[in-house]
DNA sequence: ACGCATTTGTTCGTATGTATT
DNA sequence: TAATACATACGAACAAATGCG
C-alpha cells in the first residue's frame, strides 16, 4: 500500500486502510476494505460512465491520457479497461480506441437475445407493440426492481415475429421515473433494438442481466397471441436487467415459442 | 515478427510466416496464419494438457519455470495462463499455484448444471441410474459427435432427484471407444459428479459445452419417470460437450421439471 | 498511392505486494 | 521466519490497425 518508488500522491482514492493487522484471520468474504489500484481506476471509470461523461458508442480518452489523468501508469489503466471490456461495458478496437458498449450497433444487435432459428442464420425480427401503460407497480415487480410501494411502472407488451409467425411475447416493466414520456408510438417509431432506445433517449444502459428459465403451459390469451394451442409448452424467460452499480432497471417476462427456434447458451 | 532485442531463438513455434505482403488486403477472416506469442504458448499448454502432462486438479509448473521452458518472459506466460483461466481450463490460486480445472471438486461441483431451486441454496442431488447400454450410434448422435456410421456409443439414462422428487431425466451418449468399460455399476459407485469420473477414469475432460434449450410436452414414459402428468411442459436441454481442441465427446438430452427449479443464466 | 500520426496490442524487464506452506 | 507462488505496478519499446493528409 505504500506509494510506488516514483512520485508522491500516487493514490487515486482517498486512502485505503492497511489490511487489519492482528485478530483472527477469518477474513469476512465481503470485506476486502481496500482494493488494487487498477480496481480503483475501474471504479472511477465506472462512475464517469454512470455520470454520462462518455455516452454509448463514444470513444474514451486514449490510454496515455487516462494514465495522466489518474496519475498511474498506462499498464494500470490498461488493466482497468481490459476488465471493463471483459465485463462487456467497453469495447476495444485496435488502432481506433476504446468505446462505450452499446445495444444500438448492427454488429452486436440483440446482445441479450439468445433465441436462434433452427435453420438459417439469425435475422432481425419484426416487432409489434400491443400495449404500453403506466400503472402502480405490482408487489412482485416492485420488489424485483427495488421500488417503493407507491412507485409506478410502465408496462409494455409486444410480440416478436419471424416472418409472419409470432415467436416471442414479452411483458416488460420499467420504473416510470426513469422513462418519462415513453409511449407505444415512440417505441414503434424507433429503429433498432429497444435497449438502444433506452440508451439514446433515456440514458439508461443495460450492462448485465440475470435470467430464470422454465417451461410452462400457454394460457388462453398467451396462446392466442402466439398462435399456438392453449396448453402448449412455452419457454418462460424472466429477465432482470441491471445498469451501472448493479441497479435493477428492467423486469421482463418473455414467452418463447420454441418449435422452430431455440434458446442458445454456452457453458464453460 | 523479429526476435525481441534479448537473446536469439525466442520463437516457441517452428516459425510463423510474415503476414502475406502484397496482394489484396482482403484478409480471409479464418486465415491469420500466425498468432501472437502468448497465443502460441497457450496452444502449447493446451497440447500438454491434452497429452495429460498435467492431470485435472494438479498444479502446473510455476510461471518462471514455464517462462524458462518456452523461452519467453514471465509476463507472456502469464497472459497465456490468464487466457486459459478465463476459458475455465485452468484455475489460478494466489500463493499456491496454477491448477488444471476439474469437475471433481466440491467448490465447483456441477460446473455445467445451471439448475437452481426456487427456495434455498443448491444442494447435491441424488442420482439414480436407469440404464447403460452399448449400441450403434443413431444417425443424429453420430453426426453430433462426429462419429462414423459403424461406431458404437454408450447410452446412459439417469434421474436426478431433489429429496424424493425427480427433477431431471438425462439421456447421455458417449463414444464407446473413449469410455471402454464404463458400466452402470461403476457410475453408481462413483462419488461426485459424472464429469469427475470421466476425468479420473477415462482421461476425458469436458472444457466447454453448447446448449440448446426448448420447452416440450412430456411424453408418457418421460412423464412417468419424472412423476408429472403426460403433456406437462418440460425444459429440454440438449448439450454438446467438448474436450480440448473443440472435439465433441458427449451428447446429452436433459428433461428438466421446472416447477420448483429454474435454469439460471447470466447475460453480459 | 503513400506515408504519417494515433491508438490499441504485444512483449520484454524489473520491483514489490500478498497469500500459502 | 523463510521460501515459494501468484498478483500488482511501473516503464519501455515495437507491432499492427486505423484514419487522414
Amino acid at each position: 500500500m505504500d506509494p510506488p518508488p516514483g512520485l508522491c500522491c500516487n493514490r487515486a482514492m482517498p486512502d485505503a486502510k492497511p489490511p487489519a493487522a492482528g485478530g483472527a484471520d477469518a477474513a469476512a468474504p465481503a470485506a476486502p476494505a481496500f482494493s488494487p489500484l487498477y480496481q480503483q481506476i475501474q471504479a472511477l471509470l465506472t462512475r464517469s460512465l454512470t455520470l454520462g461523461e462518455w455516452k454509448p458508442g463514444e470513444a474514451l480518452p486514449s490510454e496515455p491520457e487516462l494514465a495522466q489523468r489518474f496519475k498511474v501508469s498506462q499498464g494500470t489503466v490498461r488493466k482497468a479497461l481490459d476488465a471493463l471490456a471483459a465485463a462487456g461495458v467497453l469495447v476495444r478496437r485496435q488502432g481506433r480506441g476504446t468505446f462505450v458498449a452499446t445495444h444500438a450497433e448492427a454488429q452486436v444487435q440483440y446482445r441479450f437475445l439468445r433465441l436462434m432459428p433452427d435453420q438459417g442464420v439469425r435475422e432481425a425480427m419484426r416487432r409489434r407493440f400491443l400495449d404500453c401503460r403506466r400503472q402502480r407497480a405490482p408487489a412482485e415487480v416492485a420488489r424485483a426492481l427495488g421500488l417503493g410501494g407507491g412507485d409506478s411502472v410502465l408496462q409494455i407488451r409486444r410480440l416478436l415475429l419471424a416472418g409472419e409467425a409470432p415467436v416471442v411475447l414479452d411483458d416488460i416493466w420499467l420504473p416510470a421515473r426513469l422513462f418519462k414520456g415513453l409511449t407505444a408510438e415512440r417505441l414503434a417509431a424507433y429503429r433498432g433494438p429497444m435497449y438502444g432506445l433506452f440508451e439514446a433517449e433515456f440514458g439508461v444502459q443495460m450492462i448485465r442481466a440475470d435470467e430464470k428459465i422454465r417451461a410452462v403451459a400457454a394460457r388462453a390469451d398467451e396462446a392466442a397471441l402466439l398462435g399456438v394451442a392453449e396448453g402448449s409448452p412455452l419457454l418462460l424467460v424472466e429477465r432482470l436487467s441491471f445498469t451501472y452499480g448493479g441497479r435493477p432497471v428492467e423486469l421482463r417476462r418473455g414467452l418463447y415459442h420454441t418449435a422452430s427456434h431455440y434458446y442458445r447458451n454456452e457453458l464453460n
